[in-house]
DNA sequence: GGATTTAGTACGTGATACAAACCAAATTAG
DNA sequence: CTAATTTGGTTTGTATCACGTACTAAATCC
């Protein structure tokens, strides 16, 4: 388990936050704000997984299926990993009953691999909190400056992927 | 959660538009925003670290070590391991030759841990391409978004390690 | 000076990740 | 239509990583 990054979740505070936080902070610079602020965000996405018995591997895994059926390989492609390293991934994921794999209809050598209705109810309810955690994070931010980080966050996202 | 790293997500609430630049891209939301940044600067992270032969929780060990002499107990918490996970990532790095092990002068209990000059060298040369691949994902981004992503995340930053 | 706390290690377990070797289905060549 | 090749997945072996528990030795408390 991925007790990961740096800290415990703190208490959250509800995400209303209009009037600017006039809180001074010592800016980090780009890159190791970018850094950090990684840090930060896989350690409560490795919180909350690990809360229901998940790794941050694993949660994404879920997160995949949410939306998709794909076969081993793409599956590897979409997280980056290697195919061998997806039969494992997958072994444990079905041996908990969170997923499932299927013959491809099409192909003979394609599996398919889905979530269960467990896998299913699973993903769904760590999605919730982690969306109420990472939330919490910017607890210290207006409504504007929240809406520049998820512009922001979207372009450098959007601009990764296009290379 | 993250859908995918690299990948479209959910929709959620848009964000008035600032003064972008002509690049439209979908705003992901403020969650899966951060959610998909953190993975894309991991890889990051990762793909400068394997080029190295090192992991990404090495390459943090080193990096802690930069500017610090710290006991096990200690570099643990910076990390946010447990100190039994601590002497095998110190065992290996040690081995490697990159790490030192040496006796604190004051308390016999604890283990100083240093950079040797080579993990110094390695950590220096791969902090510059690190560097330079964060930087290069901000490529899209005026001065002043830089400027502006920089603040909000050492916002957070500073808002998630205080308490 | 003995009890307790603290720093670090040892060991066993489980998850993760990859490379290389391998099998079977599918596609391409000839 | 076979033979060769490519492609999707699994297996196996190795290394890393993280944790909990148990244990030793040095400090500190009373």
């Amino acid at each position: 388990m991925p007790k990961d990054a740096t800290q415990p979740a703190r208490p959250r505070p509800a995400a209303a936050a209009t009037t600017a936080d006039r809180t001074e902070v010592a800016d980090l610079g780009i890159v190791d704000g970018l850094v950090q602020l990684s840090f930060v965000v896989q350690g409560v996405l490795g919180q909350v997984a690990t809360e229901r018995g998940l790794s941050v591997v694993q949660l994404r895994l879920l997160g995949v299926l949410r939306d998709r059926t794909p076969g081993m390989r793409e599956l590897a492609q979409h997280l980056g990993l290697d195919k061998s390293s997806m039969t494992g991934l997958v072994d444990r994921a079905e041996r908990r009953g969170l997923v499932r794999r299927s013959p491809a209809p099409h192909d003979g050598r394609v599996i398919q691999v889905s979530l269960t209705p467990a896998g299913h109810e699973l993903v769904r309810a760590t999605a919730v909190e982690a969306d109420r955690e990472i939330l919490a994070l910017t607890a210290h931010l207006t409504d504007e400056q929240r809406a520049q980080l998820s512009q922001l966050a979207s372009v450098l996202v959007a601009g990764s992927t296009v290379l």
